[in-house]
DNA sequence: TTGTAATTACGAATCTTTTCGTATATACTT
DNA sequence: AAGTATATACGAAAAGATTCGTAATTACAA
């Protein structure tokens, strides 16, 4: 799988949040955070569509794209190179940073504690 | 502070974990994992000097580099930059992923919940 | 059918990062 | 001092990602 690039993330993001779209949709989702030109958004769409990472139908003269990667293998895949590049691979190093740095509710806290006892009676069972 | 690129952040893993090198100590240390020329670390190391991300200091003919920028500092960065494109800054989300994809020991665990606690009660504190 | 607005296709310019060839400088050995 | 090995300096090529101008296409309305 090849990783995406920032700029591709970016639309992938829309279009797991938003389910398939138009260039026209995207490049007006985008142009709410950075000015962005139309056919800028639709070459590296284009780009997507010939690395597969997105899908397209034609609907009257205009293309729906559709996102053909996940966003749990995305993240999956990113993180696991994160991971190896700024942490060296330790989990729990970058656990502890993101907690610490950013804010966490309660609730947030008492979900990832259930989280861990999950993860460590699966552990136990074996696996 | 401007962001290290990828080969950047492989020099300063290298920096970080052992002090002060020469650019032949780096480079052996990155042709373990990959073929990379001697000039081309050299050219990159030059970049981060110019850039202030490394002071040096002439020992004889040749230079000894020491990075100018905390591990921790860049990890933060880093991190603050990630978590927003690729998990939208949820940290929990993150955490999560992290810790369900790689193998964390019991001990690591532990430890984890013993930061969850403390968290919390820093945070009940008010900040 | 003709004109208009919006879309796609394509190629090239720009910008950033990485790689490396070549020239020059420095220290050491004989 | 001359020769050799290793270092730095510099510039430019190569590779990757992003941006955008322009032309061709399509749908629709007058």
């Amino acid at each position: 799988m090849t990783k995406p690039t920032n700029g591709e993330l970016e639309i992938l993001r829309i279009l797991w949040d938003h389910g398939p779209s138009t260039v026209r949709f995207i490049n007006d989702q985008l142009s709410t955070d950075k000015e962005v030109g139309y056919t800028t958004t639709l070459k590296l769409m284009q780009i997507m569509y010939e690395k597969g990472l997105l899908e397209r139908s034609r609907d009257g003269k205009t293309h729906i794209y559709l996102a053909l990667v996940s966003e749990e293998d995305t993240q999956r895949q990113l993180l696991d190179r994160f991971l190896d590049t700024a942490f060296q691979g330790s989990a729990m190093k970058l656990v502890m940073q993101a907690l610490g740095n950013h804010h966490t509710t309660t609730e947030e806290l008492d979900e990832i504690r259930r989280f861990l006892d999950d993860l460590e009676k699966n552990q136990q069972k074996g696996v």
